[in-house]
RNA sequence: GCGGGUAUAGCUUAAUGGUAAAGCUCCAGCCUUCCAAGCUGGCUAUGCGGGUUCGAUUCCCGCUACCCGCUCCA
């Protein structure tokens, strides 16, 4: 690793750390269960982080479900029927059977080591293994070659018999060395790890009970999409929208709250006919582009990644990945998938229950086929706070140079709108028409009252916590100096820190226009 | 899961085999006529569990959590 390399790591990771450490001093994000020790992979959020992330989920669902005529919401349950998750093959593939090198401590999934008998002039001489790829064949040649001559044996190489390590008995499993080890009896059993929280539903903790905490919240409008068709008033093309938590039992959660067990998801399952499925793809990812601009995240830190075909679900004709930069890198924000008809088409197999739409117009029965966005909400939150965090060298009145800490959340996304602070609270005039502004504000956005120290410091205070204005109540205000500012306040804005006298039966549309 | 690192107050840092210190923050009071002013007072910490020891925050072991690198990421 180069020296410029290190210290860039450096410098983001002191800039993680610092936004973790405000994300706790002022109670946006809290270590799960903290008192206890905490909880692996697990986040809850403070005052702040609750407004924050409900300021997201709220914006998404108008802006997805209220101001669109094609699109409905549902709320699905987080336990669903067994078969749910037997259907949509998650109880198969979200089950990996991993082992683990004795002597390089270094982990496979077993389904993607295959193996094969060396067989040299006729006579065994063990066995060799490979990862899977491409060129597996030919490096398995290669090994049983260097075999022959490191041996000095002499024949021709019996064809390859390449299978899966998830098929070797354990006498062959005692034989077969690790992909990058040379002696044998070094790879441990496979052992299934299930990415699925399992539990049970009932008092009986019996197989017949098992089910799973949902890895992922689309099969619930999957499997309601015919109540939604049949009760909505909906035909295709038209989305059903739900946000909800999901739940993965990640091997390795990693950086703060981006990659949790425990999450949550917004997402739409966009129905249509088959041949408007490409199309609505490229619509659907400039829509969420068009979003992420809404709440504050410019789109050139944004990166759109068309997922090569080996790399997409198996189903899958096309998924582009929204990411972000984010100080630990570009990380996935939101996936655009175009699923086809696999999820329908599954879900119909198994419950012997027709999915399928009738078409009146033109007498066509279908199962429509599906464009998912699916986009991560914690992961957007971080994204929001990481976006918003920045630090401005600011000279005081004494000439000394200080540091602002300053969230620039967009004004719809920032937790509290307006800060409302008497100039002075030991007088009881500027303490009572404070109030009273705060009242009048507080039944159309989040305000927050302050009067603790000089307001200079309750200024930076909602600084650090992204509000993007202030209203200070002085005597100006009374009337003191002049009925020409009698009931007028100053509002102060967060990123510029300029102040504009506003009369007070202005202020409410003020700020409205400029928070909504 | 492997390897490395870290763990003292809300935050940032000190110190110590013998009752843990400070700055900032926070709270209360006084003061204060617009950008972290001042004064007084106050709350709050050695992650958890073992071991060694007369005594452990300090030494040892285990666990947990977080960070970094691998690995993993439907």
């Amino acid at each position: 690793m180069s020296a410029s390399k290190s210290s860039s790591d450096n410098a983001r990771n002191v800039l993680m750390d610092k936004i973790v450490s405000l994300c706790k001093r002022r109670g946006f994000v809290f270590q799960s269960s903290e008192i206890y020790g905490g909880l692996n992979g697990c986040w809850d959020y403070g005052p702040l982080g609750a407004e924050l992330k409900k300021n997201l989920k709220d914006y998404w669902w108008r802006r997805m479900v209220r101001d669109r005529d094609d699109v409905v919401g549902m709320d699905g349950a987080i336990l669903q029927n067994r078969s749910v998750w037997q259907a949509s093959g998650h109880e198969k593939t979200f089950s990996d059977p991993l082992v683990d090198c004795k002597e390089t401590k270094a982990r496979f999934r077993a389904d993607q080591i295959f193996y094969t008998p060396a067989i040299i002039g006729g006579d065994s001489h063990g066995y060799v293994s490979i990862t899977e790829s491409p060129s597996m064949e030919e490096e398995a040649q290669q090994k049983i070659r260097k075999i022959q001559k490191k041996g000095g044996i002499k024949g021709e190489i019996a064809p390859l018999d390449l299978k899966p390590l998830t098929e070797a008995t354990a006498e062959e499993r005692a034989q077969i060395p690790s992909p990058n080890a040379t002696e044998p009896g070094t790879l441990t059993e496979p052992r299934q790890f299930n990415l699925m929280f399992k539990t049970y539903v009932g008092p009986v903790e019996d197989d017949k009970n098992v089910t799973y905490l949902r890895p992922e919240t689309a099969q619930a409008i999957f499997v309601q999409f015919k109540n939604v068709l049949e009760t909505s008033r909906v035909k295709p093309p038209f989305g059903i929208a739900q946000i909800g938590k999901a739940f993965r039992n990640e091997i390795n959660p990693r950086n703060f709250t981006f990659r949790s067990r425990e999450f949550e998801q917004m997402e739409i399952e966009y129905f249509c006919r088959p041949e408007d499925g490409m199309r609505l793809l490229d619509e659907w990812l400039e829509t969420r582009l068009k979003f992420y601009e809404e709440i504050g995240i410019p789109r050139d830190k944004l990166h759109i990644l068309d997922v090569p075909e080996k790399e997409r679900a198996h189903y899958s004709k096309g998924t582009y990945d929204i990411e972000y930069e984010f100080p630990f890198g570009v990380q996935e924000l939101e996936g655009v998938a175009y699923r086809t008809d696999y999820d329908l088409t599954k879900h119909q197999e198994h419950s012997g229950k027709p999915l399928e739409y009738f078409d009146p117009n033109t007498k066509e029965k279908f199962i429509p086929h599906v464009v998912e966005p699916s986009a991560g909400v914690d992961r957007t939150v971080l994204a929001l706070i990481c976006q918003a965090f920045d630090e401005e060298t600011v000279t005081n009145d004494k000439g000394k140079e200080e540091t602002r800490t300053v969230l620039r959340f967009a004004p719809r996304m920032a937790p509290i709108k307006c800060g409302v602070f008497p100039l002075l609270k030991n007088k009881p005039e500027l303490v009572a028409k404070a109030r009273e502004v705060q009242e009048m504000l507080r039944v159309h956005m989040n305000v927050f009252y302050d009067e603790g120290g000089a307001v200079g410091r309750r200024y930076r205070r909602q600084d650090e916590i992204g509000t993007p204005f202030c209203v200070t109540i002085d005597f100006d205000t009374l009337g003191e100096n002049g009925d020409e500012t009698k009931d007028t306040v100053t509002v102060r804005e967060r990123d510029a820190m300029t102040q504009e006298r506003i009369a007070i039966k202005d202020l409410l549309g003020y700020l409205l226009e400029r928070i909504s």
